[in-house]
DNA sequence: TCTCAAATGTTATGATATCACATATGGAGC
DNA sequence: GCTCCATATGTGATATCATAACATTTGAGA
C-alpha cells in the first residue's frame, strides 16, 4: 500500500517529486503557484504530521511572505481545494496531498501519541455509509473520514516515536 | 436501516424515548445526569441537525441554567465521552446520539442544504481504511466518519428542505 | 499602455474552546 | 450529625481557529 507513511522513506525527494506534480498540475490547469502558495505547501511537505495553520503562518512571518492570518488561510485554500493539501478536521490543522492531483476521497490515520498522520484511500459510497446513503436517498458528495489510533512505532510500547 | 433519520417520525416521542434510556444507562453505570447535563441533552434531542455550544449556551443563558462557556462544554464532555451525543467535526457542533448506550463508530451523513444530520454505523475496521491500517500496523482507536451531501429531500430539487 | 481580474496586505472582529480558581453539592466513613 | 473528599458548577479571563471588509499590488491579455 503505497499511501501508508509510517515508514521511512527519502524525505527530500519526496519533497520534491510532490513539488514537481503540484507544478505540472498548476502548469496543465492553468493554476498560479504563487510564492506564498508554494511555500506553504514545502512548509507542509516537510512534515508528515498536521500544521495549525498559525504554525505555518509563524514560519511565512519570519520569511517575510506575509504576517496576517488571512494570508495563510488563503494558501490553504487555495491548496486545498486544488487537492495539493487536506485539511484535517480533527486537529484543525493541515496536511500535504501525497499524491496531488488525483481526485480522491482521502481518509487519514492519525497518531495520538506522536502526532505523524498516514493518507490512505477511502470508499465513501461503499460499506455501510454507502448502503445506508443509498437506502435513504443521500447523495454522497465529500466526506471526511479519520481514524485517530498508534501509529506501529508507538504501539510497539516504545517511550516516543520521536 | 433505522439510524437513517431524514424520514418523517413521532419527535415527541423519539426525545422522549432517547431520555429514558440514558437515564437507564446512568443509572446501571453509577453517572450523574445533572440538570445541565440532562437539558443540554434535551436541547440537543430536540433538533435532527447539529448545534453549537454556543448555541445551546443562548438557550441555557435564558433558563438561568448557566451563562458562561466552561458551563455548556463541561455538559457537552459528559454526554460526548459517554456516547449520548457525538461531535460533528466538521461542522464544530453537536448532536444528540441516535442509539445511546450501545458501543459504536458513528458515520454521520450531513445535507450541506438543509442542515439535517442522520447517524448511521461506520466500520472503521473495515473496508480499504481497514486494511490500511492492519497492513500499516496502525491500531484504530476512533474514528471520525462524515458525509456532506444532500438529503433525500434536497436532492428532489425542492427550494427547500424545510 | 490600459484594463481588469486575481492575488496579496492589513485591520479588525467573529467563532470556537480551554484555563484557572473559587464555590457548592452530595455520598462514605466516623 | 459531622467531616472529609470527590464530583460538579460558577465565573472571569484568555487561548485558538477562522473570516469580513477594504485597500493595494501584480500580471496577463486587449
Amino acid at each position: 500500500m503505497d499511501t501508508i507513511g509510517f515508514e521511512q522513506h527519502d524525505h527530500k525527494r519526496c519533497v520534491q517529486a510532490a513539488i514537481a506534480a503540484v507544478e505540472a498540475h498548476c502548469e496543465t490547469h492553468r493554476l498560479h503557484l504563487t510564492p506564498v502558495r508554494r511555500r506553504v505547501l514545502e512548509i507542509l511537505l516537510n512534515r508528515h504530521s498536521a500544521l495549525g495553520a498559525y504554525e505555518i503562518l509563524d514560519t511565512l512571518r519570519v520569511e517575510g511572505l506575509g504576517s496576517q492570518p488571512p494570508v495563510v488561510y488563503r494558501a490553504l485554500d487555495f491548496l486545498v481545494s486544488h487537492g495539493f493539501a487536506h485539511k484535517i478536521e480533527r486537529l484543525n490543522a493541515f496536511i500535504a496531498c501525497t499524491h496531488p492531483g488525483q481526485d480522491h476521497t482521502p481518509a487519514f490515520l492519525i497518531c495520538r501519541r506522536c502526532d505523524a498522520v498516514a493518507e490512505a484511500h477511502a470508499e465513501p459510497t461503499k460499506g455501510m455509509l454507502g448502503r445506508a446513503a443509498s437506502d435513504s436517498g443521500f447523495v454522497i458528495e465529500q466526506a471526511v473520514v479519520e481514524a485517530v489510533g498508534l501509529c506501529p512505532r508507538c504501539h510497539e510500547g516504545a517511550p516516543s516515536c520521536a
